[in-house]
DNA sequence: TCGGCAATTATGTATAGACAATTAAACGTC
DNA sequence: GACGTTTAATTGTCTATACATAATTGCCGA
Protein backbone atom coordinates (compact mmCIF):
# COMPACT_ATOMS: atom_id res chain seq x y z
CA UNK A 1 0.00 0.00 0.00
CA UNK A 2 1.51 2.80 -0.94
CA UNK A 3 2.08 5.71 1.63
CA UNK A 4 -0.10 8.61 0.48
CA UNK A 5 0.69 11.63 2.70
CA UNK A 6 -1.98 14.57 3.10
CA UNK A 7 -0.21 17.52 1.65
CA UNK A 8 2.08 19.91 3.58
CA UNK A 9 0.61 22.67 5.91
CA UNK A 10 -0.27 25.43 3.51
CA UNK A 11 1.46 28.07 6.05
CA UNK A 12 5.43 27.57 5.42
CA UNK A 13 7.13 26.46 8.59
CA UNK A 14 4.11 26.47 11.11
CA UNK A 15 3.45 22.47 11.75
CA UNK A 16 0.17 21.15 11.75
CA UNK A 17 0.10 20.69 15.62
CA UNK A 18 0.95 23.79 16.18
CA UNK A 19 -1.88 24.87 13.32
CA UNK A 20 -4.38 23.32 15.81
CA UNK A 21 -3.24 24.39 19.04
CA UNK A 22 -2.90 27.78 17.94
CA UNK A 23 -6.76 27.94 16.52
CA UNK A 24 -8.02 26.16 19.43
CA UNK A 25 -6.25 28.67 21.86
CA UNK A 26 -7.49 31.77 20.13
CA UNK A 27 -11.03 30.70 20.44
CA UNK A 28 -10.68 29.80 23.93
CA UNK A 29 -8.71 33.13 25.05
CA UNK A 30 -10.72 35.35 23.09
CA UNK A 31 -14.06 33.74 24.50
CA UNK A 32 -15.40 32.23 22.07
CA UNK A 33 -15.69 29.37 24.13
CA UNK A 34 -15.83 30.04 27.14
CA UNK A 35 -14.97 28.08 30.59
CA UNK A 36 -16.79 24.73 30.39
CA UNK A 37 -17.63 24.68 26.53
CA UNK A 38 -16.74 21.59 25.12
CA UNK A 39 -13.89 21.18 22.77
CA UNK A 40 -13.75 19.39 19.02
CA UNK A 41 -13.13 15.51 20.34
CA UNK A 42 -9.84 14.00 18.37
CA UNK A 43 -11.82 12.62 15.80
CA UNK A 44 -13.33 15.63 14.84
CA UNK A 45 -10.06 17.52 14.82
CA UNK A 46 -8.46 15.22 12.72
CA UNK A 47 -11.47 15.15 10.08
CA UNK A 48 -11.13 18.82 9.83
CA UNK A 49 -7.01 19.28 10.13
CA UNK A 50 -7.22 15.55 7.20
CA UNK A 51 -4.34 14.14 9.76
CA UNK A 52 -3.78 11.55 12.25
CA UNK A 53 -4.90 11.09 15.46
CA UNK A 54 -1.60 11.41 17.05
CA UNK A 55 -1.19 14.90 15.41
CA UNK A 56 -4.05 16.15 16.87
CA UNK A 57 -3.14 14.53 20.29
CA UNK A 58 0.07 16.54 20.59
CA UNK A 59 -2.28 19.86 20.37
CA UNK A 60 -4.69 19.35 22.43
CA UNK A 61 -2.24 17.86 24.93
CA UNK A 62 0.38 20.43 25.01
CA UNK A 63 -3.25 22.55 25.99
CA UNK A 64 -3.63 20.76 28.52
CA UNK A 65 -0.62 20.86 30.00
CA UNK A 66 -0.51 24.81 29.89
CA UNK A 67 -4.00 24.41 32.05
CA UNK A 68 -6.08 25.94 28.95
CA UNK A 69 -8.25 22.63 28.79
CA UNK A 70 -8.58 19.75 30.93
CA UNK A 71 -9.08 16.42 29.17
CA UNK A 72 -11.38 13.32 30.92
CA UNK A 73 -11.59 9.85 28.98
CA UNK A 74 -14.96 8.95 27.56
CA UNK A 75 -16.52 12.70 27.89
CA UNK A 76 -13.85 15.25 25.98
CA UNK A 77 -12.07 17.84 26.17
CA UNK A 78 -13.48 21.18 27.66
CA UNK A 79 -12.01 25.10 28.54
CA UNK A 80 -10.65 24.92 32.18
CA UNK A 81 -12.28 27.27 34.23
CA UNK A 82 -9.75 29.94 34.83
CA UNK A 83 -8.04 30.15 37.82
CA UNK A 84 -7.01 33.89 39.20
CA UNK A 85 -3.53 32.98 39.68
CA UNK A 86 -2.13 31.71 36.43
CA UNK A 87 -4.46 34.74 34.37
CA UNK A 88 -1.90 37.25 35.46
CA UNK A 89 0.71 35.96 33.16
CA UNK A 90 -2.15 35.62 30.22
CA UNK A 91 -3.52 38.51 29.12
CA UNK A 92 -5.63 40.79 31.23
CA UNK A 93 -9.55 40.15 30.57
CA UNK A 94 -10.66 42.47 33.44
CA UNK A 95 -14.44 41.44 32.22
CA UNK A 96 -13.52 37.83 33.00
CA UNK A 97 -11.83 38.40 35.91
CA UNK A 98 -14.85 40.22 37.66
CA UNK A 99 -17.09 38.30 36.75
CA UNK A 100 -15.08 35.76 37.99
CA UNK A 101 -15.24 36.71 41.68
CA UNK A 102 -19.51 36.88 41.35
CA UNK A 103 -19.52 40.50 40.59
CA UNK A 104 -22.03 42.81 38.43
CA UNK A 105 -19.34 43.81 35.42
CA UNK A 106 -19.98 47.47 33.90
CA UNK A 107 -18.04 49.22 31.56
CA UNK A 108 -18.51 52.99 30.91
CA UNK A 109 -16.83 54.59 27.56
CA UNK A 110 -16.00 58.11 29.04
CA UNK A 111 -13.80 59.57 26.18
CA UNK A 112 -13.34 58.48 22.37
CA UNK A 113 -11.15 60.04 19.59
CA UNK A 114 -10.27 59.52 15.70
CA UNK A 115 -7.72 61.53 15.15
CA UNK A 116 -3.85 61.72 13.70
CA UNK A 117 -1.40 60.76 15.68
CA UNK A 118 0.32 62.96 18.36
CA UNK A 119 3.54 62.43 18.62
CA UNK A 120 2.69 60.60 21.65
CA UNK A 121 0.37 58.54 20.23
CA UNK A 122 3.03 57.82 17.57
CA UNK A 123 5.60 56.90 19.91
CA UNK A 124 3.32 54.58 22.01
CA UNK A 125 1.82 52.84 18.71
CA UNK A 126 5.53 53.05 17.45
CA UNK A 127 3.94 54.30 13.74
CA UNK A 128 4.58 57.64 11.94
CA UNK A 129 3.09 60.70 13.61
CA UNK A 130 0.04 61.58 12.00
CA UNK A 131 -1.35 57.67 11.56
CA UNK A 132 -5.09 57.50 12.17
CA UNK A 133 -5.78 56.19 15.46
CA UNK A 134 -8.79 55.65 17.66
CA UNK A 135 -7.66 57.03 21.39
CA UNK A 136 -10.76 55.21 23.73
CA UNK A 137 -11.37 56.11 27.74
CA UNK A 138 -13.22 53.70 29.20
CA UNK A 139 -13.99 52.87 33.34
CA UNK A 140 -15.02 49.39 34.08
CA UNK A 141 -16.84 49.00 37.44
CA UNK A 142 -17.32 45.90 39.46
CA UNK A 143 -20.59 46.07 41.45
CA UNK A 144 -20.97 49.71 40.38
CA UNK A 145 -17.45 50.18 41.90
CA UNK A 146 -14.67 51.76 39.06
CA UNK A 147 -12.25 49.03 39.37
CA UNK A 148 -9.77 50.22 36.63
CA UNK A 149 -9.37 53.30 33.93
CA UNK A 150 -8.61 51.94 30.74
CA UNK A 151 -6.80 54.19 28.33
CA UNK A 152 -6.40 52.89 25.00
CA UNK A 153 -4.80 54.10 21.25
CA UNK A 154 -5.82 51.45 18.82
CA UNK A 155 -3.85 51.46 15.19
CA UNK A 156 -6.56 52.40 12.39
CA UNK A 157 -4.17 51.52 9.55
CA UNK A 158 -3.78 47.83 11.27
CA UNK A 159 -7.09 47.38 12.17
CA UNK A 160 -8.95 49.65 10.35
CA UNK A 161 -12.56 48.04 11.43
CA UNK A 162 -12.61 49.28 15.00
CA UNK A 163 -13.38 52.72 13.52
CA UNK A 164 -16.65 51.58 12.69
CA UNK A 165 -17.22 49.84 16.37
CA UNK A 166 -19.83 51.07 19.21
CA UNK A 167 -17.81 50.73 22.04
CA UNK A 168 -20.16 51.85 24.28
CA UNK A 169 -21.38 48.41 24.60
CA UNK A 170 -18.63 46.47 23.72
CA UNK A 171 -15.57 45.91 26.01
CA UNK A 172 -12.26 47.04 23.44
CA UNK A 173 -10.15 44.56 24.81
CA UNK A 174 -11.94 42.11 24.48
CA UNK A 175 -13.45 42.67 20.75
CA UNK A 176 -9.38 43.55 19.70
CA UNK A 177 -8.73 39.97 21.37
CA UNK A 178 -11.31 37.93 18.57
CA UNK A 179 -10.43 40.20 16.00
CA UNK A 180 -6.31 40.32 16.11
CA UNK A 181 -5.24 36.54 17.49
CA UNK A 182 -2.28 38.12 19.03
CA UNK A 183 1.16 36.98 18.69
CA UNK A 184 3.23 38.82 21.61
CA UNK A 185 2.64 41.44 24.30
CA UNK A 186 5.22 43.36 26.06
CA UNK A 187 3.82 44.43 30.12
CA UNK A 188 5.01 47.41 31.47
CA UNK A 189 4.14 47.80 35.48
CA UNK A 190 4.87 50.92 37.61
CA UNK A 191 3.55 52.31 40.49
CA UNK A 192 2.10 56.46 39.96
CA UNK A 193 0.54 58.62 42.21
CA UNK A 194 -3.07 59.04 41.22
CA UNK A 195 -3.46 62.32 39.15
CA UNK A 196 -6.66 64.16 39.94
CA UNK A 197 -8.51 62.93 36.53
CA UNK A 198 -7.65 59.19 37.35
CA UNK A 199 -8.74 59.77 41.44
CA UNK A 200 -11.35 61.23 40.03
CA UNK A 201 -12.79 57.67 37.91
CA UNK A 202 -11.71 55.63 40.42
CA UNK A 203 -13.22 57.74 43.49
CA UNK A 204 -9.96 57.56 45.46
CA UNK A 205 -8.05 60.72 46.36
CA UNK A 206 -5.32 62.55 44.49
CA UNK A 207 -2.15 61.16 45.29
CA UNK A 208 -3.10 57.67 46.45
CA UNK A 209 -0.61 54.95 44.58
CA UNK A 210 -1.91 53.51 41.22
CA UNK A 211 -0.77 50.41 40.17
CA UNK A 212 -0.30 51.30 36.40
CA UNK A 213 -0.39 48.47 33.77
CA UNK A 214 0.40 49.49 29.93
CA UNK A 215 0.50 46.59 27.54
CA UNK A 216 1.61 46.91 24.04
CA UNK A 217 0.17 44.07 21.98
CA UNK A 218 2.03 43.49 18.89
CA UNK A 219 1.23 40.87 15.60
CA UNK A 220 3.00 40.53 12.57
CA UNK A 221 5.81 43.16 13.58
CA UNK A 222 3.48 45.92 14.10
CA UNK A 223 1.70 47.11 17.70
CA UNK A 224 -2.16 46.64 17.29
CA UNK A 225 -2.87 48.66 20.31
CA UNK A 226 -1.62 50.58 23.57
CA UNK A 227 -3.29 50.37 27.14
CA UNK A 228 -2.80 51.70 30.10
CA UNK A 229 -4.99 50.73 32.69
CA UNK A 230 -4.75 52.26 36.43
CA UNK A 231 -5.99 50.51 39.47
CA UNK A 232 -5.95 51.55 42.71
CA UNK A 233 -3.13 50.19 44.83
CA UNK A 234 -5.15 49.90 47.82
CA UNK A 235 -7.60 47.41 46.33
CA UNK A 236 -5.68 45.55 43.63
CA UNK A 237 -2.69 43.45 42.91
CA UNK A 238 -1.24 41.01 40.30
CA UNK A 239 -0.17 37.77 40.82
CA UNK A 240 2.13 35.92 38.95
CA UNK A 241 3.29 32.16 39.67
CA UNK A 242 5.86 30.29 37.93
CA UNK A 243 8.53 28.03 37.74
CA UNK A 244 10.74 26.71 35.44
CA UNK A 245 9.92 23.59 36.18
CA UNK A 246 6.53 22.19 34.88
CA UNK A 247 3.39 23.36 36.85
CA UNK B 1 5.96 -11.22 12.14
CA UNK B 2 4.20 -11.17 16.02
CA UNK B 3 4.08 -7.54 17.93
CA UNK B 4 7.02 -7.99 20.46
CA UNK B 5 6.59 -5.41 23.08
CA UNK B 6 9.00 -4.17 25.52
CA UNK B 7 7.16 -4.91 29.22
CA UNK B 8 5.12 -2.62 30.69
CA UNK B 9 6.77 0.31 33.12
CA UNK B 10 7.53 -1.40 36.25
CA UNK B 11 5.95 1.29 38.56
CA UNK B 12 2.44 0.66 38.30
CA UNK B 13 0.28 3.63 37.30
CA UNK B 14 3.53 5.68 35.40
CA UNK B 15 3.78 6.37 31.73
CA UNK B 16 6.81 5.45 30.42
CA UNK B 17 7.51 9.06 29.29
CA UNK B 18 6.56 10.15 32.40
CA UNK B 19 9.21 8.29 34.13
CA UNK B 20 11.74 9.29 31.87
CA UNK B 21 10.66 12.89 32.35
CA UNK B 22 10.82 12.90 35.87
CA UNK B 23 14.29 11.47 36.34
CA UNK B 24 15.35 14.03 33.67
CA UNK B 25 13.78 16.42 35.68
CA UNK B 26 15.46 15.08 39.20
CA UNK B 27 18.85 15.38 37.78
CA UNK B 28 18.77 18.87 36.66
CA UNK B 29 16.84 19.96 39.45
CA UNK B 30 19.26 18.01 41.95
CA UNK B 31 21.75 20.32 40.71
CA UNK B 32 23.54 16.91 39.29
CA UNK B 33 23.23 18.26 36.07
CA UNK B 34 24.08 21.83 36.28
CA UNK B 35 23.29 24.60 33.80
CA UNK B 36 24.47 23.92 29.84
CA UNK B 37 25.10 20.34 30.60
CA UNK B 38 24.50 17.96 28.40
CA UNK B 39 21.23 15.79 28.49
CA UNK B 40 21.57 12.28 26.77
CA UNK B 41 20.04 12.34 23.42
CA UNK B 42 17.18 10.67 22.29
CA UNK B 43 18.73 7.68 20.90
CA UNK B 44 20.81 6.55 24.10
CA UNK B 45 17.59 7.44 26.03
CA UNK B 46 15.58 5.09 24.08
CA UNK B 47 18.47 2.57 24.55
CA UNK B 48 18.68 2.96 28.28
CA UNK B 49 14.79 3.05 28.74
CA UNK B 50 13.98 0.43 26.00
CA UNK B 51 11.24 2.30 24.43
CA UNK B 52 10.26 4.03 21.03
CA UNK B 53 12.34 6.95 20.02
CA UNK B 54 8.93 8.66 20.30
CA UNK B 55 8.52 7.62 23.88
CA UNK B 56 11.40 9.71 24.93
CA UNK B 57 10.55 12.50 22.76
CA UNK B 58 7.76 13.38 24.25
CA UNK B 59 9.28 13.16 27.47
CA UNK B 60 12.52 16.30 26.04
CA UNK B 61 9.35 17.87 24.77
CA UNK B 62 7.50 18.55 27.35
CA UNK B 63 10.72 19.56 29.50
CA UNK B 64 11.27 21.60 26.57
CA UNK B 65 8.16 23.53 27.08
CA UNK B 66 8.65 23.87 30.03
CA UNK B 67 11.69 25.54 30.05
CA UNK B 68 13.63 23.34 31.83
CA UNK B 69 16.09 22.33 28.58
CA UNK B 70 16.84 23.23 25.36
CA UNK B 71 17.17 20.91 22.33
CA UNK B 72 19.30 22.21 19.16
CA UNK B 73 19.27 20.10 16.06
CA UNK B 74 22.51 18.27 15.46
CA UNK B 75 23.96 19.25 18.87
CA UNK B 76 21.59 17.64 21.28
CA UNK B 77 19.54 18.89 24.45
CA UNK B 78 21.46 20.80 27.02
CA UNK B 79 20.44 22.06 30.84
CA UNK B 80 18.77 25.53 30.17
CA UNK B 81 20.12 28.73 32.37
CA UNK B 82 17.96 28.87 35.07
CA UNK B 83 17.11 32.75 34.62
CA UNK B 84 13.51 32.71 35.63
CA UNK B 85 13.33 36.28 33.65
CA UNK B 86 12.24 34.40 30.07
CA UNK B 87 9.14 33.45 31.95
CA UNK B 88 8.18 36.47 33.25
CA UNK B 89 9.85 39.72 34.98
CA UNK B 90 12.76 40.36 34.86
CA UNK B 91 13.37 40.96 38.79
CA UNK B 92 14.96 38.24 40.22
CA UNK B 93 18.81 39.20 39.96
CA UNK B 94 18.99 42.77 40.54
CA UNK B 95 22.59 43.30 40.95
CA UNK B 96 22.66 41.71 36.82
CA UNK B 97 19.93 44.43 35.90
CA UNK B 98 21.72 47.56 37.62
CA UNK B 99 25.29 46.54 36.09
CA UNK B 100 23.44 46.10 32.81
CA UNK B 101 22.61 49.72 32.67
CA UNK B 102 26.52 50.22 33.24
CA UNK B 103 25.63 51.18 36.72
CA UNK B 104 27.51 50.94 39.56
CA UNK B 105 26.18 48.25 42.45
CA UNK B 106 26.58 48.14 46.09
CA UNK B 107 24.34 46.61 48.35
CA UNK B 108 24.37 47.55 51.74
CA UNK B 109 22.93 45.50 54.87
CA UNK B 110 20.95 47.36 56.99
CA UNK B 111 19.54 44.98 59.74
CA UNK B 112 20.36 41.52 60.68
CA UNK B 113 18.06 39.35 62.57
CA UNK B 114 18.14 35.48 63.58
CA UNK B 115 15.38 34.58 65.56
CA UNK B 116 12.18 32.59 66.07
CA UNK B 117 9.37 33.37 63.33
CA UNK B 118 6.75 35.53 64.56
CA UNK B 119 3.51 35.06 64.05
CA UNK B 120 3.55 37.34 61.00
CA UNK B 121 7.00 35.73 59.85
CA UNK B 122 5.35 32.28 60.19
CA UNK B 123 2.32 33.73 57.77
CA UNK B 124 4.78 34.77 55.12
CA UNK B 125 7.12 31.59 55.32
CA UNK B 126 4.21 29.01 56.24
CA UNK B 127 6.19 27.79 58.62
CA UNK B 128 5.14 27.35 62.50
CA UNK B 129 5.57 29.82 64.27
CA UNK B 130 9.04 29.47 66.35
CA UNK B 131 10.86 28.00 63.70
CA UNK B 132 14.01 29.44 62.89
CA UNK B 133 14.37 32.29 60.27
CA UNK B 134 16.86 34.60 59.25
CA UNK B 135 15.63 38.22 58.71
CA UNK B 136 17.42 41.05 56.51
CA UNK B 137 16.72 44.25 55.12
CA UNK B 138 19.50 45.24 52.55
CA UNK B 139 19.05 48.70 50.14
CA UNK B 140 20.65 48.21 46.80
CA UNK B 141 22.35 51.09 45.29
CA UNK B 142 22.94 52.21 41.49
CA UNK B 143 25.75 54.43 41.25
CA UNK B 144 24.80 55.60 45.44
CA UNK B 145 21.31 56.05 44.59
CA UNK B 146 19.22 53.99 45.91
CA UNK B 147 16.51 51.92 44.18
CA UNK B 148 15.42 49.22 46.38
CA UNK B 149 14.62 48.40 49.55
CA UNK B 150 14.72 44.39 50.02
CA UNK B 151 12.77 42.28 53.12
CA UNK B 152 13.91 39.12 53.22
CA UNK B 153 12.49 36.32 55.71
CA UNK B 154 14.71 33.17 54.98
CA UNK B 155 13.58 30.00 56.56
CA UNK B 156 16.85 28.13 58.16
CA UNK B 157 15.06 24.92 58.53
CA UNK B 158 15.31 24.23 54.70
CA UNK B 159 18.54 26.38 54.57
CA UNK B 160 20.43 25.95 57.41
CA UNK B 161 23.69 26.95 55.83
CA UNK B 162 22.32 31.06 55.80
CA UNK B 163 23.17 31.33 59.08
CA UNK B 164 26.55 31.28 58.70
CA UNK B 165 26.45 33.42 55.58
CA UNK B 166 28.07 36.84 56.16
CA UNK B 167 25.32 39.15 53.59
CA UNK B 168 27.09 42.71 54.25
CA UNK B 169 29.24 41.38 50.95
CA UNK B 170 27.07 38.90 49.24
CA UNK B 171 23.41 40.08 47.97
CA UNK B 172 21.49 37.58 49.97
CA UNK B 173 18.53 36.99 46.48
CA UNK B 174 22.14 35.62 44.64
CA UNK B 175 23.26 33.84 46.95
CA UNK B 176 19.90 31.91 47.80
CA UNK B 177 19.53 31.29 43.49
CA UNK B 178 23.04 30.07 43.71
CA UNK B 179 21.89 27.71 46.70
CA UNK B 180 18.58 26.32 45.20
CA UNK B 181 18.44 27.43 41.27
CA UNK B 182 15.44 25.60 40.32
CA UNK B 183 12.80 26.81 42.31
CA UNK B 184 9.26 27.94 42.26
CA UNK B 185 8.15 31.54 42.43
CA UNK B 186 4.97 33.56 43.58
CA UNK B 187 4.92 37.22 42.84
CA UNK B 188 2.32 39.42 44.27
CA UNK B 189 2.70 43.15 43.27
CA UNK B 190 1.26 45.85 44.38
CA UNK B 191 1.01 50.03 44.15
CA UNK B 192 1.82 51.25 47.69
CA UNK B 193 2.14 54.83 49.17
CA UNK B 194 6.00 54.78 50.79
CA UNK B 195 6.06 54.18 54.75
CA UNK B 196 8.28 56.86 56.83
CA UNK B 197 11.12 54.11 56.68
CA UNK B 198 11.09 53.31 53.12
CA UNK B 199 10.93 56.58 52.26
CA UNK B 200 13.82 57.33 54.46
CA UNK B 201 15.88 54.56 52.80
CA UNK B 202 14.70 55.68 49.03
CA UNK B 203 15.70 58.67 49.70
CA UNK B 204 11.95 60.38 48.45
CA UNK B 205 9.26 61.52 49.99
CA UNK B 206 6.45 59.97 52.23
CA UNK B 207 3.41 59.14 50.37
CA UNK B 208 4.94 58.77 46.74
CA UNK B 209 4.18 55.96 45.23
CA UNK B 210 6.21 52.75 45.76
CA UNK B 211 5.99 49.21 43.22
CA UNK B 212 6.06 46.41 45.55
CA UNK B 213 6.96 43.33 44.74
CA UNK B 214 6.18 40.12 47.14
CA UNK B 215 7.77 36.80 46.71
CA UNK B 216 7.35 33.76 48.00
CA UNK B 217 10.05 31.30 46.43
CA UNK B 218 9.67 27.49 47.15
CA UNK B 219 11.60 24.31 46.94
CA UNK B 220 10.41 20.82 46.77
CA UNK B 221 7.33 21.87 48.76
CA UNK B 222 8.53 24.53 51.51
CA UNK B 223 9.10 27.74 51.46
CA UNK B 224 12.62 28.84 51.44
CA UNK B 225 12.21 32.45 51.58
CA UNK B 226 9.75 35.67 51.40
CA UNK B 227 11.10 38.95 50.00
CA UNK B 228 9.30 41.98 49.82
CA UNK B 229 11.00 44.63 47.52
CA UNK B 230 10.02 48.22 47.34
CA UNK B 231 10.89 50.45 44.32
CA UNK B 232 10.06 54.14 43.99
CA UNK B 233 7.42 54.12 41.56
CA UNK B 234 9.07 57.31 39.61
CA UNK B 235 12.25 55.16 38.82
CA UNK B 236 11.19 51.55 38.56
CA UNK B 237 9.50 49.47 36.34
CA UNK B 238 8.36 45.85 35.85
CA UNK B 239 8.92 44.10 31.95
CA UNK B 240 7.25 41.12 31.47
CA UNK B 241 7.03 40.31 27.33
CA UNK B 242 5.06 37.01 26.80
CA UNK B 243 3.31 35.26 23.68
CA UNK B 244 -0.16 33.55 24.16
CA UNK B 245 1.50 29.65 23.33
CA UNK B 246 2.92 27.97 26.26
CA UNK B 247 4.73 29.69 28.69
C1' DT C 1 -38.11 1.34 39.78
C1' DC C 2 -33.67 0.22 40.55
C1' DG C 3 -29.28 -2.18 40.58
C1' DG C 4 -25.88 -4.00 37.95
C1' DC C 5 -23.64 -5.34 33.74
C1' DA C 6 -22.23 -4.59 28.98
C1' DA C 7 -21.47 -1.74 25.02
C1' DT C 8 -19.61 2.37 23.40
C1' DT C 9 -16.75 6.29 23.17
C1' DA C 10 -12.99 9.39 24.09
C1' DT C 11 -8.72 9.88 25.82
C1' DG C 12 -3.89 7.80 27.29
C1' DT C 13 0.09 5.55 25.98
C1' DA C 14 3.12 3.18 23.01
C1' DT C 15 5.35 1.32 18.58
C1' DA C 16 7.89 1.30 14.15
C1' DG C 17 8.87 3.65 10.36
C1' DA C 18 9.55 7.70 7.37
C1' DC C 19 11.25 12.01 5.78
C1' DA C 20 12.66 17.00 6.75
C1' DA C 21 15.63 20.48 8.62
C1' DT C 22 19.60 21.96 10.85
C1' DT C 23 24.29 22.19 11.67
C1' DA C 24 28.75 20.41 13.74
C1' DA C 25 32.34 18.02 12.15
C1' DA C 26 35.09 15.74 8.75
C1' DC C 27 37.09 16.15 4.36
C1' DG C 28 39.27 17.86 0.39
C1' DT C 29 41.10 21.52 -2.40
C1' DC C 30 43.70 25.48 -3.28
C1' DG D 1 46.19 27.26 6.92
C1' DA D 2 41.81 29.17 4.77
C1' DC D 3 38.08 28.03 2.29
C1' DG D 4 33.96 25.52 0.43
C1' DT D 5 31.68 20.85 0.22
C1' DT D 6 30.05 16.63 1.91
C1' DT D 7 28.71 13.66 5.66
C1' DA D 8 26.40 12.37 9.48
C1' DA D 9 24.26 13.20 14.05
C1' DT D 10 20.34 15.02 16.18
C1' DT D 11 16.08 16.92 16.69
C1' DG D 12 11.30 17.99 14.44
C1' DT D 13 7.23 16.31 12.58
C1' DC D 14 4.00 13.05 10.84
C1' DT D 15 1.54 8.53 9.89
C1' DA D 16 -0.91 4.28 10.81
C1' DT D 17 -1.88 1.10 14.10
C1' DA D 18 -2.63 -1.12 18.57
C1' DC D 19 -4.12 -1.83 22.97
C1' DA D 20 -5.21 0.21 27.69
C1' DT D 21 -8.22 2.82 30.67
C1' DA D 22 -11.96 5.42 32.26
C1' DA D 23 -16.58 6.75 32.30
C1' DT D 24 -21.11 7.48 30.25
C1' DT D 25 -25.01 5.28 28.34
C1' DG D 26 -28.34 2.12 27.92
C1' DC D 27 -30.13 -2.30 28.34
C1' DC D 28 -31.82 -6.13 31.02
C1' DG D 29 -33.58 -8.56 34.63
C1' DA D 30 -35.18 -8.87 39.41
Amino acid sequence: MPDVRTPRPRQAGVARYAEIQRALETAIVSGDWPPGARVPSEQELLKRYHCSRMTVNKALSALAASGLIVRRRRSGSFVAQPSAEKNVLQIHDTEAEIQREGKAYRIALVGRSERKATKRDAARLDVEAGARILALTSIHFADDKPVVVEDRLINLEAVPSAAGVDFTETSPGNWLLKKVPWSEAEHHIRAVNATEEVARHLDIAKGDACLVVERRTRYSGHIITHVTLSYPGSSYQLVARFSPAPV
